[in-house]
DNA sequence: TGTCAATATTTATATATTGTGATGTTATCA
DNA sequence: TGATAACATCACAATATATAAATATTGACA
């Protein structure tokens, strides 16, 4: 059970555990992507896009590499996207669930076949 | 970026988020198990097994059945397995950064080949 | 060198999660 | 009915994570 193992992919899963950094893994599915190109495409200011960013870089999720003053990030394995293809193939088995978490989350509810 | 699909793929991601956790799924991957056969796998005390139960069963990730007084757990969806088993893979790619976290973590350091 | 733009880190505070122990609940059975 | 077994939930301190604002770093360029 305190398998060093399982602390590690406990670690990984709760980097993904958070929707800004799921909206950033979702941008870099078409490449690398600047700091600032997320931080428009996620309407968050600089300090939490990077703050985020540093959170998916030392769980090696991402990586990044710099260019005059602007730093590229891009997913480090291409099969971080399949992970992600299956949890939203989960997710559409069972959006009656969702819908129901939702409620609970005091959120409006998703329409009935939504583009995860 | 404040979708809430984007807040419940995050819910569901921190739920996997804990060791625990993790290895409460590995032992569903067997079937069914009671709270006890889990308590005594994990080597933990009962209300802590049944706590993390609740966080999954909250996230809809598994689901319970009564017999008696005994309360038998599952996974709803197979899917979730698939899931980890692209996590696994991810993490057999990347040996060398688990390494160094685990080294940052405080731990030692898994085998060359680990069976994850 | 001085300044600016892009990014990173720090700091403080708020909030959430965890671990542990105590208490509740429900079903069985004497 | 009373006792017990199997779970669930509650309560609270400890720890971790999130959020936001301020500050630091780095590279380009005048």
């Amino acid at each position: 059970m305190q398998q060093p193992i399982h602390r590690f992919k406990a670690e990984f899963f709760k980097a993904l555990g958070h929707p800004a950094r799921l909206v950033i893994l979702g941008q870099l599915r078409g490449g690398e992507r600047s700091v600032q190109e997320l931080q428009v495409a996620l309407d968050m200011d600089q300090s939490s896009v990077s703050q985020q960013l540093a959170v998916l870089r030392n769980k090696n999720i991402v990586d990044s590499r710099k260019e005059g003053t602007t730093v590229y990030y891009r997913v480090r394995d291409p099969m971080i996207f399949q992970l992600l293809d299956v949890a939203r193939a989960i997710f559409n088995n069972h959006l009656i669930d969702t819908q129901a978490i939702l409620a609970q989350l005091g959120e409006e509810p998703v329409e009935p076949t939504p583009r995860l």
